[in-house]
RNA sequence: GCCGAGGUAGCUCAGUUGGUGGAGCAUCCCCAUGGUAAGGGGAAGGACACGAGUUCGAGUCUCGUCCUCGGCUCCA
């Protein structure tokens, strides 16, 4: 079977559930029924409110008209007509208002007539009324703009066996098993918490040591490849995002201003959203020749950005955090090159971290920028040459670049094959203009830079999130916040486990001993769960044979093995950042 | 920000028609000194998110605020 015939299925059963709810509700008024990915839903306007208790029973009348095998009928009628037939559904008749042509096509199926280009299933009888659910109940805006009514939307899940649906079903189950947000609290990384504010998170010592160590290894990548280290406050005087820009494209997601009394004078700070302005001055700092570009500045810069509340979403969309970001600025002659240069080192860090699939996307002008046309059109060229040099396949997403430049987005997939979007690259010619930058030519004339502004991993949070989805927790080992737990038998092993620890820190293996008086298997349980590469249990006959017995995550006891083997197996996995 | 659902111990949750709040895990103490996924016993722990209101009496009913969750919109 086709994937178009399930598409169908779906869309129908879009129409069934309208039909089902118009019964339940008849002063009800329709909005749009899609298929998506999965399943469909349908936008209602309903008279009162609808409560999750009532899916069931919209479900079960679903599969009586399912049962009934009725037909799904075309009807191509003129506007005049469908303005009187839908002259009651506003939604529907502002959409007849906007169709081209003299005829619009209707779907008629029991006493239900819909507005629908199609297409549809011929009879009910090909649903299977055991494959599909509604799963939820939302708001969603009328056409998808906010200054719109916001209407209720049902959404359902269908598959065209029940097998499928139960596959599916499982997956939801296994993904919300690996939510960052459970996750989190699970193997203790960090909270988020109430005193402090929403979408700023509070790193407890194993989250905050994950953290480091991801920033250690991007940090040392970044100064291999040519990078320059610096460092900038959280605050500044707001002229400077004047300057930028900033104030006037993106003031509704910047932090309430500050209010600062200086020589008699109320000067406004600001939080800062973002880094670029501060690396531009250390730029400016001095007149710049050909000879020292390109200049890589990088910084583990902490922002701030006021998100709306309802968009934020446990580590991966808050207001607060640290992007790992940088600022190149180059000729005109090596913005390929560097662009190329970026490109590789992203795919190179991504492919460390153990993501082998991604997305890309090139974002195109948007309403809302500044600079000439021209200069945009150069800078789109420039991203295109360097993901064709690179060989990386990318779509096209107009209108979604940045204000002050294009930009390649890479959304990374998780092992669920969810995608999220960590890297952004920029070309930017407009802050260099603003901020009027230069560097003096072979032939001792003034030119222009231009600015690539590039986030790798994006923000260190969302990545985190990402990255704890992705291993479901159990993270490689040279990530994993604690790589090993000694557990000591009894009482009288205890100073043995402590020297094994010791020899452990000495060869950079980040170890714990167990001596809490518990069992050992309350123990391995608990190391378990944690998530611990290994578990090393010592008593009266590893002391003899200076050795540690070796309990590997995921493959259960492997047996003894000499305490210095164990330490070169962990570092020959450290070295490689494998597992 | 918008629509909807929630907020009870550190965590996961129960709490009947309104009548002074419970369990498991975690914590602390005691016993047990252990060999690969929870040894046993005891204790402590709570303005029931916050603020008003209705009532003789509110975890429970009403309203407001904050926060969380599912979506929508947004995401430099």
């Amino acid at each position: 079977m086709s994937n178009k015939k399930i598409e169908k299925i779906r869309h129908s059963l879009a129409h069934i559930m309208a039909a089902t709810v118009k019964e339940l509700y008849p002063r009800v008024k329709f909005g749009i029924g899609p298929a998506i990915e999965n399943g469909f839903y349908y936008d209602f306007d309903l008279t009162s409110p609808l409560f999750p208790e009532n899916l069931p029973k919209i479900e079960k009348k679903i599969r009586e008209l399912i049962r009934k095998d009725l037909k799904f009928e075309k009807e191509s009628i003129s506007r005049t007509e469908a303005k009187k037939i839908f002259k009651n559904q506003p939604y529907k008749f502002e959409l007849i208002k906007e169709l081209k042509g003299l005829q619009v096509s209707c779907f008629k199926f029991h006493d239900f007539v819909d507005l629908c280009k199609g297409p549809h299933i011929k009879s009910t009888k090909e649903i299977n009324p055991k494959a599909f659910k509604l799963t939820k109940i939302a708001g969603a805006y009328w056409r998808g703009d906010e200054k719109n009514p916001m209407l209720t939307r049902i959404y359902g899940v269908a598959f065209e066996t029940e097998k499928e649906l139960k596959d599916y079903l499982k997956q939801v189950e296994e993904a919300e098993q690996r939510d960052h947000r459970v996750l989190g609290e699970k193997l203790d990384l960090f909270h988020i918490d109430k005193a402090i504010g929403p979408g700023l998170i509070l790193w407890h010592p194993k989250g905050a040591l994950l953290k480091k160590i991801i920033e250690d290894y991007v940090l040392s990548e970044y100064l291999k490849a040519g990078y320059q280290l610096v460092n900038t406050p959280h605050i500044a005087k707001i002229s400077i995002w004047d300057t930028s820009g900033h104030t006037k494209f993106y003031k509704d997601s910047m932090f309430p201003v500050m209010q600062l009394k200086e020589m008699g004078k109320v000067i406004p700070y600001q939080l800062k959203p973002m880094n670029c302005p501060f690396h531009i001055l250390i730029y400016q700092k001095e007149i710049r020749s050909y000879r020292q570009l390109p200049i890589r500045y990088t910084e583990l810069g902490t922002v701030y950005r006021y998100e709306k509340s309802g968009t934020l979403h446990g580590l991966t969309r808050v207001r607060g955090f640290t992007q790992d970001d940088a600022h190149i600025f180059c000729t005109p002659e090596q913005l390929g090159k560097e662009l190329v240069s970026v490109l590789k080192l992203t795919l190179k860090i991504f492919k460390t971290f153990g993501f082998k699939e991604f997305e890309i996307c090139l974002s195109t002008r948007p309403k809302k920028y500044v600079g000439t046309l021209k200069s945009w059109q150069k800078a789109t060229n420039a991203l295109k040459y360097a993901l064709e040099k690179v060989k990386l396949a990318y779509q096209i997403d107009p209108g979604e670049g940045v204000f002050y430049g294009p930009k390649i987005d890479i959304k990374i997939k998780d092992s669920l094959g969810r995608a999220w979007q960590c890297t952004t690259i920029q070309v930017d010619f407009n802050l260099p203009e603003g901020f009027n930058l230069s560097y003096i030519d072979k032939k001792g004339k003034k030119k222009q830079p231009i600015m690539i502004h590039r986030a790798l991993l994006g923000s260190l949070e969302r990545f985190i999130g990402v990255l704890i989805e992705h291993y479901a927790g159990a993270f490689p080992l040279w990530l994993a916040p604690e790589q090993t737990w000694i557990i000591p038998v009894g009482t009288r092993h205890k100073k043995y486990a402590r020297e094994t620890c010791k020899q452990l820190y000495e060869n950079s293996s980040r170890s714990i001993v167990k001596d809490a008086n518990e069992t050992v298997s309350k123990k391995i349980r608990e190391g378990e769960i944690q998530k611990i590469p290994y578990l090393l249990v010592v008593g009266d006959k590893e002391i003899k044979r200076k050795s540690v017995r070796v309990r590997q995550r995921g493959k259960g006891d492997i047996g003894k093995m000499k305490l210095n083997k164990f330490i070169e197996k962990c570092q020959n996995c450290l070295c490689k950042r494998k597992n």
